[in-house]
DNA sequence: TATGCGCAGGGCGACTGTCG
DNA sequence: CGACAGTCGCCCTGCGCATA
């Protein structure tokens, strides 16, 4: 029982106080029983980890472990690439529609993108994320719906994807460059430490992640700085 | 039979809102 | 501004299904 993390005792806790909330609420239980049973503190978690992401060669490498002479591999270079390129979460990317892709003065972007919290963010793809999804779109004939196909093993194209295969393209690429544990969200992390190193404004990477606080993306990138130019443009790969 | 993927469920880290 | 309570969704496993 106590092999569980805080993190998990402190979900149940909370769902128990909502519950004795609710019950106090309704009169079925007393105020004074109400607070013994929600007198339990939380369990303090222990400092945070920040979780993985990679240095630019890192980056390099990884987007060049797809085999993009084949159709497999434009269609996971596209995963990579706009998950890096864009610090889409898995979910999102998995679900995005070609609707979604869109000209903005004079410049392409995944628009009104609905991210955690329904929050609606827009953000910009750079040119050589853009030339993979066109390749992946021309080689699989990709026209509208789901940008993201499964591809069977003979070549052909399926309905769609889910974030766990997302995922699963992530995990088993890291794993061809000798990382382990390597996730969709660290690729997501490594786009918003490559866009600050490469001097993007903070408030405009709080954009791009579709943080709806500046302080997340603080504690995200380990602290302030203040420069201008375009963010994602230059990561440098 | 092997491959490639979907799906559900549970643990838990990432993020948000609020209060002192 | 730091700390904490609460919510969201990522990670991972196990299993089922379709196809080659």
């Amino acid at each position: 029982m106590d092999a569980l993390s805080p993190s998990t005792v402190n979900v149940r806790l909370s769902a128990v106080r909502k519950m004795v909330f609710e019950a106090r609420k309704n009169g079925m239980i007393g105020a004074e029983e109400a607070a013994t049973l929600t007198e339990v503190p939380n369990v303090p978690q222990k400092g945070t980890r920040l979780g993985n992401w990679l240095t630019r060669e890192q980056a390099k490498v990884l987007l060049a472990v797809p085999d993009r002479s084949t159709l497999k591999g434009k269609r996971d270079y596209v995963i990579l690439a706009v998950l890096v390129g864009c610090a889409l979460r898995r979910e999102e990317l998995a679900a995005l529609d070609l609707d979604t892709i869109q000209l903005r003065e004079g410049r392409w972007v995944l628009a009104d993108l609905e991210g955690k919290g329904r929050r609606v963010r827009t953000v910009a793809i750079p040119v050589w994320v853009k030339q993979g999804i066109n390749a992946w779109m021309t080689a699989a004939g990709v026209e509208d719906g789901r940008l993201l196909r499964a591809v069977t093993k003979a070549g052909k194209v399926k309905g769609s994807m889910s974030g766990w295969a997302v995922w699963s393209v992530v995990e088993q690429s890291a794993n061809e460059i000798g990382i382990e544990r390597f996730g969709a969200h660290d690729l997501r992390r490594t786009c918003a430490k490559l866009c600050r190193k490469n001097g993007g404004n903070i408030e405009q990477i709080k954009f791009l992640l579709g943080h709806s606080s500046i302080q997340t993306t603080e504690r995200y990138l380990g602290s302030e700085q203040e420069i201008e130019i375009a963010v994602n443009d230059n990561l440098g790969l």
